[in-house]
DNA sequence: CCTTCGCTTTAACCTAGGTTCGATTTGACG
DNA sequence: CGTCAAATCGAACCTAGGTTAAAGCGAAGG
C-alpha cells in the first residue's frame, strides 16, 4: 500500500474549490499545474513594485502582505494573504506590478508561470470561474478597506481588522472560534489602518480595557465577545462572501 | 446604401478592446450580447448594498459611483464610473452586492444579464480575458485609493484625485488634455478621499493659489501645469495600467 | 546568566483636519 | 428677472490622532 504523496498545490484546490464545484479533470489540471516552490526567510519580497512579474505565486505557508510606499516613505498595507492564496495573479495578468508583495513570516510559495494558470483557467471554465470569483472577492476587500481607512475611527477601524482576521483565519483552517496568532507587529497594523504605532497601541489597550479582546502573549488576541466586537468595529462579514454557515462566528 | 444603427453596445466594445485584441466573429458576439437600456435621473440607484444583483449594468452616458455607508452614517465612495464602464460585473458575479452604485449625473445604463457574461467570458476567451483584465484594473485603482485615503495628506490626495480623473476621462474620450468638467460636488470629492466638504474647500482654493489648478466655473477643472500637479498629488499613472503612449499627459 | 535587538508601552506636547454655523454664490425653473 | 434649492465659501474654535523620545520587556543567541 504505497500513499500517492500530497500534492503541493492541493490548498490552492482546496480554497477555489470553496468557490464552485470542480470535476475529476478540474481537480488533476489544476494539482498538475507546472511550478516551482522555494522558502522565503521573513521580510523576503515575491514581487516588487514596478517589477515585470511573470509568476502567480501560492503561498503554501506563512502570511505575506501587499503593501505600496507613498511619497514621503509611509507604507500602506493593502491586504494580508494567508496559506491557499494567489498572491501574484493581480500583478502577473497585468504586466508590471502596482504594488509590492513581501513576506511577514517566513514561509514556502510556489511559483506557477502566469501562461500556464491563463490556459488552465480558459481550458476548465469552473476553475476559470472560481478564479475570477477569487480575484473579486480580493476586490471586495479592497473596497472594504477603503472604507475602513477612509470613514472610521481608529478605535472601530482596529477592531473591524480583528474580526476580519478571525473570520479569515477561521475559513482558511488557521485559527480558533474565538482566538488566533495575529502574526503582525503594532506598526504593521498601523500600517494597516492608516494609524501610527503609537496610536495602535493605544487603542488596542482601549479594546482590551472594554473586554472586547483578551492578548496573552502579545501576538495572540482572543475574542470575548464576538458580537460585541463586531458591532465595535461596525463589522458585517457580507464583503467577504463566504458560505452562509460561516459568516458569523460563535 | 442603408447604414447600419449604431450598436447600443459599442461603448463596451471600445473599453474592451483597449484590453485585448478581438476578431470579428468575438466582436459580433459582444455587440449581439442580450439587453435593455434604461434612463436614470441624478440620484438614483442601479444597485443597493445587500441587494441580489442579477445583471452587469453598462454605462452607456452619464456618471456613477460606487459607495458604502459606514456605521454613523458617513459615506465613503469607492470608485467613480464612466462611459464604457461595467459597473456591476464585480456585485452581479458575486451574488449579493456588497456595495450600492448610484448615478450622480442622469445618464443611460445597458442591462446585460449575468449569465449571458460569463456564457460570452468562456465562449470567446479573448474578451473573457479583457473583463477579467478589466476587474483586475478596477482592483489595482481600489489598491491606490487605499494608499490615497490610507497615508497622503489632504494637499496630496486631492491633487492626486484630479490627477486620476484627468487621465481616465481622456482615454475615455470625454476630456481635453488639460482641462476637464468634474462631474462631482465638494462634498462628494470629500466622500472620496475620506475628508469634509469644508476641508476640500480650502484645500481645493490652495491649489489653486499654488497655480496648480485653476476653476472656471464651480466643476470646470484646468490643470496648469500636469507635471507639478503629478508631483504635488504623489501621482504614479502605473497603477491604471494604461498603453505606453497614454501613460502620461502634455 | 548576560547581551542584544526588536517590540511594546508610556508620557508630554502638537497639528492637520474636523465641527459648527452662517453668509454668499450659482444655477435651474417658472 | 425673481425665486428657491443646492453648492461654495469663510471664520472661530476644537479634538482625534500624530510626533518624539525614552523606558520596559522578552526571546534568541553566546
Amino acid at each position: 500500500m504505497s500513499s500517492a504523496p500530497e500534492p503541493t498545490l492541493r490548498p490552492l484546490l482546496r480554497r477555489l474549490s470553496y468557490w464552485g464545484k470542480f470535476d475529476a479533470a478540474d481537480e488533476q489540471a489544476l494539482l498538475n499545474l507546472p511550478h516551482r516552490t522555494k522558502n522565503i526567510e521573513r521580510h523576503g519580497y515575491i514581487v516588487r513594485e514596478r517589477e515585470r512579474a511573470i509568476h502567480s505565486c501560492l503561498i503554501l505557508s506563512g502570511f505575506a502582505i501587499r503593501h505600496k510606499i507613498v511619497v514621503d516613505g509611509a507604507r500602506q498595507i493593502l491586504a494580508v494573504q494567508m496559506k491557499g492564496e494567489m498572491v501574484d495573479l493581480q500583478n502577473s495578468f497585468l504586466g508590471v506590478a502596482d504594488h509590492s508583495v513581501q513576506m511577514i513570516t517566513e514561509g514556502e510559495i510556489a511559483f506557477i508561470p502566469r501562461d500556464e494558470v491563463r490556459k488552465l483557467a480558459f481550458a476548465h471554465p469552473n476553475i476559470g470561474m472560481a478564479m475570477w470569483f477569487d480575484t473579486l472577492v480580493d476586490a471586495s476587500i479592497f473596497r472594504e478597506w477603503i472604507a475602513n481607512v477612509g470613514r472610521r475611527n481608529a478605535h472601530t477601524r482596529l477592531a473591524h481588522l480583528l474580526c476580519e482576521f478571525a473570520l479569515r483565519l477561521k475559513v482558511a483552517g488557521l485559527g480558533e472560534e474565538t482566538e488566533y496568532e495575529l502574526p503582525m507587529s503594532q506598526e504593521q497594523l498601523a500600517d494597516c489602518t492608516g494609524l501610527t504605532s503609537v496610536h495602535v497601541n493605544r487603542t488596542l489597550k482601549a479594546l482590551e480595557a472594554e473586554g472586547l479582546i483578551q492578548r496573552r502573549s502579545s501576538r495572540s488576541v482572543t475574542i470575548g465577545d464576538w458580537k460585541k466586537l463586531a458591532r465595535a468595529g461596525d463589522f458585517d462579514s457580507n464583503y467577504l462572501h463566504l458560505h452562509e454557515d460561516e459568516a458569523a462566528l460563535a
